[in-house]
DNA sequence: AAATCCGACAACCGCATCGGA
DNA sequence: TTCCGATGCGGTTGTCGGATT
C-alpha cells in the first residue's frame, strides 16, 4: 500500500520544461518564505516537481539577479583563466561572475571552449591547447575589449553613470559582499561597478555617491572580480587587476617574443620553450610588453592591435575561428 | 518548402558533502 | 559515532530554434 502511494505520487511529478504558472509559484513562493529547504518548498508550494528540480530553477533561472544574454569578451576571459587553474570548478568559477551561474558557465566551456580543442583535434585538457588558450584566444579577447573600451569611450552618452548606478542597486551575496571588503586594502579599488547587460539609462543614476564617482573609467573589467581575486590570494599573481591604475596584469600569458608571430608555425612556437613572460595590458595605450620574467625585464612592447592582428592571423592559419 | 543538422541552453541524474538528531 | 535528509556540484541528456542543404 505505501509503495503504491509512493509510485503514484512518483507519476505525478512532473518534468521536462518549466511552465508560466510554475514558475509564477515557485518566485510566490520564495517570495514569502524566502530560499532554501528545497523538499519542503516541493511539497508546500503546490509545485509537482522534486526539491531539486525546484532549487536547479531558481538558481538558474529565475533568481532576480541572473544575468541573462552572451559572456562578455571579459567574463569569457576570466573564464578561461580560471578554468586553467581551477579546472571544472564551475561553481568556484561562477563566484568570480557576478550573475553568471555555473551551469551557464559549463554550457559556455562545453560548447565554445570544447569545440574549438575538437576543430584543433586536441584534447580541451592538453597542454597544447591552454597554451594555445593562453597565446591567441586570450589576446584576441583583449582586442574586443580594448574595441569596446575605445567603443565606449567615443560614445558621447554618459554610460559610466548609469551603469554606477545600476551597479550600486545591484544585491551583492554575502560571499561577494564580504569579498567587497578586504582587509586593510581599502579605496576605490574595491568598489564594483557592473557593465554591460544592465540598466544603462542615466535617469537611473540615483546614488551610487562620490567613492563611485571618482573611480577612474574602467568600465571592460571593473566588473569581474579581479580585485577579489587578488585580495584572497586566489590567482597567486596569475591575473590582477588594478582598479586604481586602471590595468590588468596577467602573468603566464606567454607571448613570447615577436617573431614567433611572422616566421614560425603554432605548434613550433608551442613547442617552444617560452614560460614565465608577462604580458601587461595598461589601460591607456594598451601595449603588452612581453619577455622572460625571470630577471624582471619585460622586453620589447608591442600594441595591443598588432598583437591581435598577428594572432587573429595565426588562429586563422588554424581555421579556428572564436 | 521540407528535411536535416547543429549549437545553445535548460533540465535531469548520480554522487559527494554537510549538518543535525 | 552513526544515520539520514538536505543541499551542492559536475556530468550528461533532452529540447528547441536557427542555419544549412
Amino acid at each position: 500500500m505505501g509503495d503504491q502511494q509512493e509510485a503514484a505520487e512518483e507519476m505525478e511529478l512532473r518534468r521536462g520544461p518549466w511552465t508560466l504558472e510554475e514558475d509564477n509559484l515557485l518566485m510566490n513562493y520564495i517570495a514569502c518564505h524566502g530560499e532554501g529547504r528545497w523538499n519542503l518548498l516541493a511539497r508546500c508550494s503546490g509545485l509537482k516537481r522534486t526539491g531539486k528540480s525546484c532549487r536547479l530553477r531558481w538558481l538558474n533561472y529565475l533568481k532576480p539577479d541572473i544575468k541573462r544574454g552572451n559572456l562578455t569578451p571579459e567574463e569569457q576571459l576570466l573564464i578561461l583563466e580560471l578554468h586553467s587553474k581551477w579546472g571544472n570548478r564551475w561553481s568556484r568559477i561562477a563566484q568570480y561572475l557576478p550573475g553568471r551561474t555555473d551551469n551557464e558557465i559549463k554550457n559556455y566551456w562545453r560548447t565554445r571552449v570544447q569545440k574549438q580543442a575538437r576543430q584543433l583535434k586536441v584534447d580541451a585538457n592538453s597542454t597544447v591547447f591552454r597554451d594555445a588558450v593562453r597565446c591567441y584566444w586570450m589576446p584576441r579577447l583583449l582586442e574586443k575589449m580594448a574595441s569596446t573600451t575605445m567603443h565606449q569611450a567615443a560614445d558621447p552618452l554618459p554610460l559610466h553613470h548609469g551603469a554606477m548606478a545600476a551597479a550600486s542597486s545591484l544585491p551583492l551575496n554575502s560571499h561577494q559582499q564580504e569579498a567587497c571588503v578586504p582587509g586593510g586594502t581599502g579605496g576605490a579599488g574595491n568598489v564594483y561597478i557592473h557593465y554591460g547587460p544592465v540598466d544603462l539609462s542615466p535617469s537611473t543614476s540615483t546614488s551610487g555617491g562620490s567613492t563611485i564617482a571618482a573611480l577612474p573609467p574602467v568600465p571592460c573589467f571593473s566588473e569581474l572580480r579581479w580585485d577579489q581575486l587578488q585580495s584572497s590570494g586566489e590567482l597567486d599573481g596569475a591575473g590582477v587587476f588594478d582598479s586604481e591604475m586602471g590595468s590588468l596584469d596577467l602573468d603566464g600569458l606567454d607571448l613570447g617574443p615577436a617573431e614567433y608571430y611572422s616566421d614560425s608555425t603554432l605548434l613550433d612556437y608551442l613547442n617552444s620553450s617560452c614560460t614565465g613572460s608577462t604580458m601587461m595590458m595598461m589601460s591607456g595605450g594598451y601595449n603588452y610588453s612581453c619577455g622572460g620574467a625571470t630577471d624582471g625585464d619585460h622586453g620589447s612592447t608591442w600594441r595591443a592591435d598588432e598583437l591581435c592582428q598577428a594572432a587573429a592571423i595565426k588562429i586563422g592559419e588554424w581555421g579556428g575561428g572564436i
